[in-house]
Order: structure tokens, then sequence, then C-alpha cells
DNA sequence: TCCATATCTGGGAGCGATCCCAGAAAAAAA
DNA sequence: TTTTTTTCTGGGATCGCTCCCAGATATGGA
């Protein structure tokens, strides 16, 4: 079943078909209403091989995900939330969405080059670029359509197109947050260094205390990783120096922190408070302050600014930073 | 940049780079390995629109998860299990994944309009259906490849695929645990009553009963759903029965019931016992004692299966069922 | 009334691969 | 050496669309 079965059904040539098909001007109503007839009757839809073939567009945009393993799994809702908002996107644009996760086994640069040599898709959502990323020179170099949803390692920052929040002003924020309800010995276990989000929720961290006029004591920094365990060492090896406060540059972070500081007795938030960022689903269940910005917004924003983009909308590169917001719970606050 | 201009680089013809590309016989050492030298420096990949449209093949399947709102999010880690599983096979066999998430506002006929109507996929990966559900009709109309990773509806049992456990001997043992530890009120909260392996489940539970002499009284089985709140109501409905052990017919629906339990001030497992089904990451964290069934194998066999049957290596429909495994948790047996 | 313009319709060309077939070259058999 | 078979290579046809252009018809202004 093509163009040219159902023109002949309803009596006109396979151009009429397309126009009525793409929703062009220059068809009598009577002659629309036909064809559209005869489509809905066959439940025709046209080959999508077809016509990429012709317009070269796909429209599939692409979200890749790397350390699933790590990142993708565990209580750790980001990407499910993200990928929602993407999905949401995809679907008032008509378009569909390609998903690369890499398995555990596979090397990140043959992630990279999969991802990177793919041609079904007409852009890429990336995620969890780190600082001299492959996958980010090797796009600028083809001129490939991409969005991504974390502030880039500052030297493409002016190169490639991003949605993203104030890490800083909003760690900065949280931070302050602590110091308001009295504490002092503000301790912090970072997320990667070579990730954009964990340097600029540091830099955050150290704005607030300088304003507050508070040292910056090395002892009391830990730089981690986003994940759990790296939370629950982190506060082990901070609490022979006795912080009140902990801010973690990420709820997972934030959780393993907890549970190493139940284990050690600690009451929270009475003798040490603790903050997070990315306000995700376990947040809400343990009851943590942290930083709210909306996953699925941010997902669904650069879904469309990617689709904005390929349809020539819009022109390359385009910066959106989302608002964040401090949602005090108590970690901070006893019975918030 | 296409086979041609290749083929002019390499001094061949266009049939000669194709054959070289799909790795086809009857091409001399040398002239293969001049030619795949030019595809290699120039980085050439073959279109994918021209190829599909030959070949009627994407090499691309396509994940159908529905119900975004309630089961891809939240505590429950199911679907990022399986998709992980999905990417594996995918990723070994060289194909894409399409993921189709529904948003939150799209109708349930929608959703099956717009996944039964997409010629992308060579084939589908389907979750999470319930009775009489459109998409399996659909599917079964259009002769779609498609394997479901669930147990059908028993009336499709035989016209299609799929890769499943064994819910009724799972859950049997499950509750025959309980009843070796000595619970004899023995309460159940199920799934839905309208997907297979909410039924079978059920089922178990009332075989196990019976082969140890129980009777099946009524107050003591709540008909729920797969999610967290409905574990919870269905706890506090239960209460005033005073179980002395619930089974779940899912970790989310168990882990509602624990924190009803919580609240009532009933201890785990002294006063009631719990057990799951699914292990979700979840019932690791919070020392569930559940059903184990390798959510990741279940999601790289589908797909590896669905695969085989795209392809032509297996005939339509195969039936895998995969080993379960209970794990004992402190849930159950103090200190686990 | 006639001509210019806007609206509508149809058919050829082309997108970039694969597939099939024909013919050349090499290898094996007579 | 000649014939048969196998290996290798090239080019035409084709998949099902969109795009462009040409021609037909309708509309409006002089």
């Amino acid at each position: 079943m093509n163009l040219e079965d159902i023109a002949r059904k309803a009596g006109v040539s396979r151009s009429t078909v397309s126009r009525v098909l793409n929703n062009e001007r220059y068809v009598s109503e009577d002659v629309r209403e036909r064809v559209q007839q005869v489509i809905d009757q066959e439940g025709f839809r046209p080959n999508p091989a077809a016509r990429a073939l012709v317009t070269r567009r796909s429209k599939i945009i692409g979200t890749a995900i790397r350390q699933t393993n790590d990142v993708f799994f565990g209580d750790n809702s980001y990407f499910q939330m993200l990928l929602q908002g993407v999905a949401e996107a995809v679907y008032t644009h008509d378009y569909a969405m390609l998903l690369w996760l890499s398995p555990s086994s596979e090397h990140r640069d043959k992630f990279t080059r999969r991802v990177s040599r793919d041609r079904n898709t007409d852009g890429v959502i990336i995620t969890s670029v780190t600082h001299n990323d492959p996958l980010l020179a090797n796009f600028l170099a083809h001129k490939r359509h991409f969005v991504m949803v974390e502030t880039p390692p500052s030297q493409y920052a002016d190169m490639v197109s991003y949605v993203t929040v104030d890490n800083v002003a909003a760690a900065d924020e949280a931070v302050t947050h602590l110091i308001e309800i009295g504490r002092r010995r503000i301790a912090t276990i970072t997320g990667q260094m070579n990730i954009q989000d964990g340097i600029d929720r540091y830099e955050g961290y150290k704005r607030a205390l300088h304003r507050a006029g508070l040292p910056l004591d090395p002892d009391l920094v830990v730089y981690g990783a986003f994940l759990k365990h790296e939370g629950y060492n982190g506060m082990k090896r901070l609490l022979p120096f006795a912080p009140d406060a902990i801010f973690a540059g990420g709820d997972t972070i934030a959780v393993g922190a907890l549970e190493a500081l139940a284990e050690a007795g600690s009451r929270v938030p009475e003798d040490v408070a603790v903050v997070g960022f990315d306000d995700l689903d376990v947040a809400r269940t343990s009851g943590l302050t942290t930083v709210n910005h909306a996953v699925q917004l941010i997902g669904s924003t650069a879904a469309s600014l990617l689709i904005d983009l390929i349809e020539g909308q819009l022109e390359h590169p385009q910066h959106v930073v989302l608002p964040t917001r401090l949602v005090i719970r108590r970690s901070t606050v006893a019975g918030a």
C-alpha cells in the first residue's frame, strides 16, 4: 500500500495525495476530503524510510545516556524524569525518540562512536558530558544538531546549545540556608569535578561561605561523585572533623551521607543538617532538604529546543537557564 | 557522500562497495581491502533510510511503555532494568531502540494507535498489557512482530510470543515460605486483576494456602494495583483483621504496606512478616523478602527473541519462562 | 472581452541504497 | 587446448516518497 495505490483509489494523482498527507495548500476542499477518506479507510501511513530518504529528516531524535549501570539505575530517578520530559515534547511535535544506553561492558569511546555515527536521528540530546568529551568535539565537527541538558564545559559554552539551571546560584542559596539556620562548620561532598554541574555547585558553596565571612576549610571538603556510596564514604571521612552541616552535590550523595550519619548515631538535623541537590524521588521519601529543578521540564524544554533547531526555527546555539527552588524538609528544619 | 562517491574514490562500482559494506562474498581480497580503506578514511556510513526503503528493515525495535506516570516513575526500577536489558541485546545485534512513553495526558487508545501505526520499527516489545488490550489485537491483525515481557491474557497465550516467569509457582513458593516460618493468618494485597501477572500471583497464593490446608479468608484478600499507595491503603484495610503475614503482589505494594505497618507500630517481622515480588532496588534497601526474577535478563531475552523473529530465525510464537529465586531478607526472618 | 494572476492537478526526476542479471576473468575439468 | 564451472565486477531497475515544473482551470482587473 503506497501513495500510488491511494491515489488510484481516490481518482487523483500521487502528488495530490502527498499534498493532503502533508497538509499543503493548493488542494480543493472536496478533493482533500475524498483523499483523506481513502487514507483513513485504508489506515494508510506513508513509508517513513522513503520520506526520510528524500527529505533528509527522520523525525526521530536520540537521547544518549552513558554510565548506565551507575547512574541510570538505583534510587536515581533523574533519567526517568528526563526521559519522560523528552517523551512529552517528542509527542507534541510528532517525533519519535531513539534511546542510546551504554551497556556496562562498553567502553566510553565505543559508545561515543556508536552514537556519533548514527544516522537515524535528526539530532541528539546528550547527558553526562565530561570535560574533553569526544562526543562534543565530534558533534561540533560534523555540525550535528544536539542539545545538552547540563552546563557544558566552559570552553564549549558559547558553541553548544544547552538547557540547564544556575547551579552556582542554587548551591549558594542552599548553603546560605544552612548558614541562616545557624550552622558554621558546613562541609561539602561534591560531584565529579570533571562535570560542570559538579564544579558549579562547589563554586556556589564557596561563594556562600565567602559572603558570610566563613573560612573555606579543606578538611570539610570531600571530592566525590554523584553516587550513593560516595556520599556514604565521604561522610565517614568527614565525621572526625565534626561538621554541623553537609551540602551534598546531589541527592544520591546526600542519601549516602544520611546513612552514614544514622550509623554513627548523629541526629539529623539537630547534630548535622543535610542539604542535597536535584529533588529526586528519594529526597521526598527521606525528607531531604534539596534544590528542586524540574528535571522533566528540562527534558521537554531540551527536546523542543532541539526540534526547533532541527527545523531551522532557531539559530544554533541557544542557552536556556531554568529556575530552581529550595525545598526545605526535615533534614535541615525539624518538623518541616 | 554516498555509495557512488566511495566507489569512484576506490575505482570500483557501487555494487562492489555495497558488497563490502554488507560483508558479502564474491569480492577479491585486494579490492575489499582497498574499498574498506576508503570507507574508513571517509568515515562513511550508508544512509539508513535508503537501506530501509529497499530492504524493508530498519534494524530498529521499539519498546512501548504505557502508564508512565504511575509506573515508570517512583521507587519502581522495573522499567529501567528492563530497558537496560533491551539495550544490551539491541547493542549486540547492532540494532537501535525506539522508546514509546505515554505522556500522562494521553489516552490509552491514542497511545495504542500511535504505537501500532508506527512504521519505523521492525518489531516491538510491549509491556503492561491489560485484558482485552487493543494493542494485542491490532498487532496480531497486522501480523507485526512483537514480544510481550509478561504472561499474556490466557486467550492470547498460544498466539503471541512472550518472555515471563512462572508467577504461579513463584508466588506459591513465597507464600509457602511464610507458612514455613509459622504464619497462619496470611493476607495478600494483589496487583491488578486485569493483568495476567496479578492474577497468576494471586493464584499461587491460593494454591500455597490450599496445599497447607489453610482456609482462604476473604477478609485477608485486598484487590489492589501495582502501586505504593495501594499497598499502604490495602494494609490499613487489613490491619483490623490482624494478619500475621502479608504476601504483596509486587514490591511497590509491599513497600506501601511496610509504611502502614510502621505507622501502626507493628513490628516486622515479629508481628507481621512481609513478602514482595520483583526484587526491585527498593526491596534491597528496605530489607524486603521477595521473589527475584532477573528483569534485565527478561529484557535482553525478549529483545533477542524479537530480533530472531524479525530475521526469520525463529517461528512465531515463542514462549520463554525464566527461573525465579526467593530472596529472604529481614522482613520475614529477623537478622537475615 | 481579454489578459494577468492565483489556484489546482499531474507526471518526471531524484534521494541512496539493494537486488538481479549479464558479462568478464580466473580456476577447474575435460 | 577447449569447455565448463566458479569467482568477481558493473550497471539497470526498484523501493516509496517529495520536489519541481508545466499545464489546466478559476478568478479578478482593465
